[in-house]
DNA sequence: TTTTGAGTTGTTCGA
DNA sequence: GTCGAACAACTCAAA
């Protein structure tokens, strides 16, 4: 019986360029590959139609598929990562675990649960890094500590690019250069994988909501900066769900953003200095990163937050953006932050309600991201909108909705008796909402 | 230590 | 219709 060492899947789910695949074949013993359906991160959700669920599912079966192409298989499991890597670490073929970092509060304590585990049968938990370019010490200022302000720290990621770290002549910057995983699938272990568990097995269902293509136009990328603000135009990638779950590369799109649109790459910038953001500081999961902020009387009417998640404002432009997002996992960026300032500024409701809404709802939805952004529009955050900048729908609507096609859309009553009076009179809410935040911030 | 300049995505008002 | 200033001071980054 061969010693073998364990690759676990989790936030990666691709086989090319995958930097902890590519170590673990790079060891000196063969690889068995697995994936864990988490129970304690399944048991948290309460829609059995989570489409988040149903697009992990397929695409684990098809790692399965490609894997026994390479003469291997993937060992799916379901339940208690600890648990099941306790199992598995107590055969004394397995020699030792790899797999890539994860940022958020949940992993880092589950992954220290298992490294002990592990550690008690003098195994180790091998991790890299793979779901970001930089890593939260990898970009600091220069007294060592983090940058809070986003600007000088897109400047010094920037920098960093160009940095030499090896003596390759390729002008590809190293940090995105790929791991020639393929390489090394000789070394993947011959196995027959276990059955792969079935949606229904596990509680869920299919849902119907389709993926976004992981294939993104170069024209997309190309015209990002000019067409992005456009909620009726495709003028955004969609890749978000991939980079979320790992299946495509940062790497990969981080250099062709290099090349092809500066506006595309700064915001996968944003999308490390939330990461960043989350690991210095990870209190922002549910705590406002300014701390005078959680002074904010909230109102939290209910019936208000209801009308906000139905789409039933009376306001074109906030309904449009939350049916798109009922219906689709999707909300278009630009329509994202209109809704975040309507509910925490015109309705006066804690961001925290919304980030949740947007955590059960987006296929996208990433922790780092999106409470970062969250923070943005309510002027909580690192580097907040000004309590002051109060987003007006209407003009919103005027500007990036011009022809009204996203909103007939979605809201296609709007003109008609039919459809909700306002929830709130603007210029009513608006003069709340500085009052509000001005009597919080000064501790009246 | 002190100083200086700057900070994702806006709105409103009045000239 | 267009334009600039006010919004309200504050914190951060870097010299």
């Amino acid at each position: 019986m061969p010693l073998y060492n364990i690759f676990w899947f989790r936030r990666d789910l691709r086989l090319a360029d995958n930097a902890g695949l590519y170590h673990a074949l790079k060891s000196e013993l063969p690889v068995k590959p697995i994936f864990i359906f988490d129970t304690e991160i399944l048991n948290k959700l309460d829609d059995k139609q989570d489409a988040r669920v149903t697009f992990i599912h397929g695409v684990i079966s098809e790692l399965k598929d490609e894997l026994e192409k390479q003469g291997s298989s993937l060992d799916v499991y379901y339940g208690n990562p600890t648990e099941i890597l306790k199992d598995l670490s107590e055969n004394s073929e397995v020699n030792d675990v790899y797999t890539n970092r994860d940022y958020e509060r949940y992993a880092i304590a589950r992954d220290e649960s298992v490294k002990k585990v592990l550690a008690s049968q003098n195994k180790n938990l091998h991790t890299y890094k793979d779901h970001i370019i930089f890593e939260k010490d990898e970009i600091l200022k220069s007294d060592g500590t983090p940058y809070v302000v986003f600007t000088p720290y897109k400047r010094k990621w920037l920098e960093k690019l160009t940095t030499k770290v090896d003596e390759s002549k390729q002008s590809l910057s190293y940090f995105f250069k790929p791991y020639p995983t393929e390489k090394y699938f000789d070394n993947l272990y011959a196995f027959d994988g276990r059955v792969l568990p079935s949606l229904e097995d596990m509680g869920f269902e299919k849902s119907s909501i389709p993926i976004p293509s992981k294939t993104t136009s170069q024209g997309v990328i190309r015209k990002y900066d000019e067409q992005r603000n456009f909620p009726a135009v495709e003028g955004t990638t969609r890749l978000g769900v991939h980079f979320r779950f790992g299946t495509i590369s940062i790497r990969d799109k981080a250099k062709k953003a290099q090349t092809l649109n500066d506006t595309f790459l700064s915001e996968l910038v944003w999308r490390d200095f939330y990461s960043m953001i989350l690991q210095h500081f990870p209190k922002v999961e549910d705590q406002s990163f300014r701390e005078k902020y959680e002074a904010i009387e909230w109102r939290n009417n209910e019936k208000e937050f209801e009308a906000w998640c139905k789409g039933q404002t009376g306001y074109p432009i906030v309904d449009a953006g939350m049916r798109e997002l009922n219906n689709t996992g999707h909300m278009h960026n630009r329509v994202r932050m209109i809704v975040a300032s309507f509910l925490t500024k015109h309705l006066l409701i804690d961001w925290r309600w919304g980030e949740r809404y947007f955590a059960e709802k987006l296929l996208d939805y990433d922790l780092a991201s999106n409470s970062g952004g969250w923070q943005w529009a309510a002027g909580c955050g690192t580097d907040a909108a000004p309590y002051f900048r109060i987003f007006n729908p209407y003009t919103q609507a005027d500007k990036f909705d011009k022809k009204r096609k996203y909103i007939k859309k979605w809201v296609p009553e709007e003109d008609s008796d039919s459809y909700v009076d306002p929830i709130v009179d603007h210029k009513e809410a608006r003069e709340r909402c500085l009052k509000t935040y001005k009597s919080a911030l000064n501790g009246e």
